[in-house]
DNA sequence: TGCTAATATTTCGATATCGAATAGTTCGTG
DNA sequence: CACGAACTATTCGATATCGAAATATTAGCA
């Protein structure tokens, strides 16, 4: 290798910077970038514990919308929550029944719907990845004061807040 | 669909909530959930942007890393970079050589090696693709004042500066 | 120099994903 | 009630990705 592996923090201000010359706004790519940043070094890190769970980061996201949902989903529900094909869904539903992690059941109130849900072994999973993860999570935020965080959450949030305006 | 899809504010606020109950830190978990919704809303955004560029997501990573690098780069280099196996590498290089957006060149110091660079089409491709982004990031940070921009970037990229320290 | 280990890319077989087509069910409306 | 449109999950063929092995070159060292 010629040169050594730039900082995160090099990155974000070349990344910036090209963006910007590209015609790019700079307090919008100023932040953009840097939350695309986070989450791409978050998911490096996510994936490396996934790997330890032997579970593919497309099953941690059905997992997760499950855990999140509160309730069963369906399928289709499944794919459009993460971001794929509806008949990938089926595959990787297959094996994660197979697994044990999530069952199938038939909704009483539509038979062309079927209702996927955790088992006990799948909330298990979940909790002890969370588990995991924050401890990661809690030093990615080391830096950051009570009231830092605080303001950066609320920040974030009323950007949230705004996010189904757009495409509507 | 039995119930109306919830709005973004409302699945962050869910998220939240599951990740504390499942023994993660608030102060944390509303950030972090907060940047990756972020993510994956802008993410679902560019998708269909590059869908009318006829560009997949992985091969519009590749782009990027070239325009952001501002130098060749080796397959090696795109693959970790993009987040791909090596071996994945050669057939997106192959597709993207084909269509004129980036150019292979043997390095003259390592035959080992080769060197990728994007050419003036791939150039042209970027800039496009970033001047039409950067409406829909504008608009995603449109209730955001200048000073409160400025803030957020700031925090983030306090965050930013930390990341390298972590997975060393 | 000569030999081994490390590096870089590609090939190959297995698996995952996609988009289109299929089959079954429900909904709306005449 | 009947019929067509819309919805839901799945199957199927084509393509993308992965991990391991193969190939070629460079680097380190005695």
């Amino acid at each position: 290798m010629a040169k050594r592996t730039p900082s995160a923090q090099e990155l974000h201000r070349r990344a910036v910077a090209t963006y910007v010359a590209a015609g790019g706004e700079e307090s919008v790519q100023r932040v953009i970038t840097a939350v695309q940043g986070l989450t791409k070094k978050l998911d490096q890190w996510y994936a490396r514990q996934l790997t330890d769970l032997d579970v593919s980061s497309g099953e941690w996201a059905v997992v997760t919308s499950l855990a999140k949902a509160g309730e069963a989903l369906t399928p289709s529900q499944l794919a459009e929550l993460t971001n794929v094909a509806p008949s990938s869904m089926t595959h990787r539903l297959d094996k994660l029944a197979e697994r044990g992690l999530v069952e199938r059941a038939a909704d009483p109130d539509n038979r062309t719907r079927i209702l996927v849900s955790l088992t006990e072994a799948g909330w298990g999973l979940f909790s002890q990845a969370i588990r995991d993860s924050d401890v990661v999570e809690s030093d990615v935020l080391q830096d950051l004061g009570d009231d830092e965080r605080a303001e950066l959450a609320r920040l974030l949030e009323v950007v949230i807040a705004r996010l189904d305006d757009i495409d509507a």
